[in-house]
DNA sequence: TCAAGTACGCAGAATATTCTTACATAGTAT
DNA sequence: ATACTATGTAAGAATATTCTGCGTACTTGA
């Protein structure tokens, strides 16, 4: 169904669903979400493994910094995409995972994915 | 047939589309392209009334001044997303549309808003 | 005893983004 | 002459974001 959607039926329903006053807006709650350097990649890696240890996000994203990673995973978990378990056992670490909210932002990756192949380059 | 695709699948499809290094992913550059205050509000503009003139722009989005305008749509020209026409009639008024490129991300929207109305608030 | 690993926190500097205010242009109406 | 319209530009201030460098507390292994 949504597959064969037409352009028109598209504008129809973002028209029909976005409230145009910015605080309410459902798409503008969500960009500002995923605004930031960072804030993408990190969700990224949580794709591919999932849970993820801080030392392995800093040492995969290349070129962030403890202050950026720290600042970046507080923001996703206030926002509810991301949850934190903390282990208190020797040596202490903390597992990152996705919740059910930041796993259901794939679909919308992948659109994303589908244009930027499109497009890019 | 994406209707039907499973959580696996879409994190299958976006982990082999999207390559790691920052600056060639194309999720990040969509995102890059959508970032700052003012340009999703912009392109929904577009969505409801195309082409569009700059005042009414500046008339339907509160609070937006002349220069944020004027470098958030320079900023949508030169990365293909909007066109601009200039009518050197009397008055002189310009009109801008949505691109190809612009168009087609209307599914991505309407994959955020329905994640936006399931999630925000 | 001492370095190394884990998971951060903090203060101040640097950089980027946005806002404020004023001005430009060109014809038309008053 | 002056104001008005539409579409901008420019310069500097204010604000937000990101970076740099350092510190903490704990434990393991050499």
């Amino acid at each position: 169904m949504d597959k064969d959607m037409t352009y028109d039926e598209y504008t129809q329903a973002v028209k029909t669903c976005i409230l145009t006053d910015a605080g309410n807006c459902p798409v503008t709650s969500l960009l500002l979400m995923l605004q930031g350097k960072w804030k993408f990649q990190i969700l990224y890696e949580l794709c591919i493994k999932d849970p993820i240890r801080f030392g392995e996000l800093r040492k995969n994203i290349t070129g962030i910094t403890n202050t950026m990673l720290t600042s970046s995973l507080r923001e996703l978990e206030r926002d509810g995409l991301v949850s934190r378990i903390q282990y208190n056992e020797i040596p202490p670490h903390v597992e990152y995972s996705l919740t059910k909210m930041g796993n259901d932002l794939l679909p919308i990756f992948y659109e994303m994915t589908k244009w930027g192949l499109r497009y890019i380059e």
